[in-house]
Formats: C-alpha cells, sequence, structure tokens
DNA sequence: ATGGTAGGTACCCTA
C-alpha cells in the first residue's frame, strides 16, 4: 500500500496539482492537511474522478482542515477535537490488512503552527501548540497499545532532529525546532512507541527536508528547508515498511505548496 | 535586526 502525505496549502486552488500527483505516483492513500475549506466546497467529483471513492474529510473556512482519499475503502472513520477545538487537525481512518489480523488505522494530522515568538507567556498559539501534541501523545497511549498496528502522518510542524534543519544553531529559537517542541514531540512518540518511518531510511547524519518556505527568492539555490511533514508507524508496522519518498522537485511544480509529498510504501 | 511570499478573505488573518 502506498500512502501518501502532504499539505497542500488550499486543496481548491492546487486540486490540479494533485490530479497529476496521483496520476503519476498512483498511492492508494492521500493525507492532506491545509485544505482551506468547508467540507461542502471540497473537490469531491475531481478526487473520485481521479479513482478516490473513499473521501473523508473535516475542512473549515479558510484555515486549516484536513483530508484522507482513498482507493481502499474505510471500515471505520474518526473526526477528533483536540485541546477543546473543532479546528480540523485531526481525522482518522481503518483499513482491513490481509497481513494483520486487526484493521491498520491511520491517522491524519496538522499541528498547530505555533506563531513567530517561541514563549508561551506571550504567544498564546505557541501555547496552544505545545497543548495539542501534549494531548495527542496521550491520547493515542490511551487509544491503542503498543501491538497495534498504526500509522500517524501529517504536518507536525516540529522538525526534530538537528538535520531536520538547514541550520540546528541557527534554529534553536525558531519555532519548529526549539528545545521544548522536540522535547514534547520525542515525549509523544516515546508513549506508544512511534518508529519514524522517514528516519528509518534516511540516515540521522544526512540532510532531509520536506518544506521551503516561500520568503526565500531561490527555494534550492539557498536550500533552508525544514522536514515538517512525517510519517510514524508502531513497531508491528516495522516490518512491512518497503520504501519511501520524498517529492523534493515538487517545491518546483507550477504555484508549488511550501510542502512537498511525503511517501511510503507498506506491505500490508 | 529585518523582511521577505503565499492563500483566503474581506480590507487582515495565518503560515
Amino acid at each position: 500500500m502506498k500512502l501518501a502525505t502532504w499539505n497542500i496549502n488550499s486543496v481548491r486552488l492546487r486540486m490540479p496539482l494533485l490530479r497529476e500527483f496521483m496520476d503519476e505516483h498512483q498511492p492508494d492513500i492521500v493525507c492532506l492537511q491545509e485544505t482551506k475549506t468547508l467540507d461542502e466546497s471540497f473537490p469531491m467529483k475531481h478526487v473520485r474522478a481521479a479513482g478516490y471513492e473513499h473521501i473523508h474529510i473535516q475542512g473549515m473556512k479558510s484555515y486549516n482542515g484536513v483530508a484522507i482519499l482513498s482507493r481502499l475503502p474505510f471500515v471505520k472513520t474518526q473526526r477528533h477535537d483536540r485541546v477543546g477545538r473543532s479546528d480540523c487537525r485531526h481525522i482518522s481512518v481503518s483499513v482491513e490488512s490481509s497481513k494483520y489480523k486487526k484493521p491498520v488505522d491511520i491517522h491524519c494530522l496538522y499541528v498547530p503552527a505555533g506563531g513567530d515568538e517561541p514563549d508561551v507567556a506571550v504567544n498564546d498559539k505557541f501555547a496552544h501548540k505545545l497543548d495539542f501534541v501534549d494531548e495527542v501523545g496521550a491520547w493515542f497511549e490511551s487509544e491503542y497499545d503498543q501491538d497495534h498496528p498504526v500509522v500517524a502522518v501529517g504536518d507536525f510542524n516540529i522538525a526534530p532532529r538537528e538535520h531536520d534543519v538547514w541550520s540546528h544553531k541557527q534554529l534553536l529559537k525558531v519555532i519548529s525546532h526549539t528545545p521544548i517542541e522536540v522535547e514534547k514531540l520525542g515525549r509523544m512518540q516515546e508513549r506508544l512507541g512511534w518508529q519514524d518511518a522517514i528516519r528509518h531510511f534516511v540516515p540521522d547524519e544526512e540532510k532531509c527536508y520536506t518544506w521551503w518556505s516561500y520568503r526565500n527568492r531561490d527555494w534550492k539555490k539557498s536550500n533552508r528547508g525544514r522536514r515538517l511533514d512525517h510519517i510514524w508507524v508502531t513497531k508491528p508496522l516495522m516490518p512491512a515498511l518497503q520504501s519511501h519518498e520524498i517529492l523534493t522537485h515538487g517545491r518546483d511544480w507550477v504555484k508549488p505548496s511550501d510542502h512537498v509529498p511525503v511517501m511510503i510504501d507498506l506491505d500490508l
């Protein structure tokens, strides 16, 4: 099963790009973040025409919004409110698997970006981000045993490792790479024994990015990227991991998102 | 230390 995650930054604007991506790479399941549209305005017909008949979405006007588009049927779908808000940042589906006895759960997450100032005393958005990570980490721990096959993908808005950013030193006080966020994401990861599927394939000492700011003249030349988009799996799924792909060239598509699609192939 | 760009919406918010 080929699984993709992409912060698309407006699904309506980039539906043509999404279609090209689907046609070329044929993922079985696509998880999107920042769809930025109400459910009634989601381009359902175009997604179905591409062969994705099973659609689970939760969107709002202008901000956030997540979607799971699938060629495989769902046996269950859920929406999850986080930190007391219905702000469309976490949905999940379950799909049947021939290799695993239980259905495999797939979670699509859009962790709050957290604003600019890395101080919870003056920045409510940063407090919200930290609370979100704490809550979703506790929730996963209470919801599952470590031997349950679960996948969590999405824009986590945190680049945890030194080589997940272009300059570890210069980004220590920049939200997405501050020690407090990295620590909280690490705690969340430990609680269910999550494995970082991308770093399973990419050595720790190798730079690895999925996002490049729009604010650089030449994203490729400056290459000031960060690895904000992640695919995590629980331990039972490790033997199923076949390969990964980060579509770095997607940053050069016409009218690109600032994030590129990230994929894994799982033998389910 | 600063400002740079993009998307959605409604003249400003979020990233």
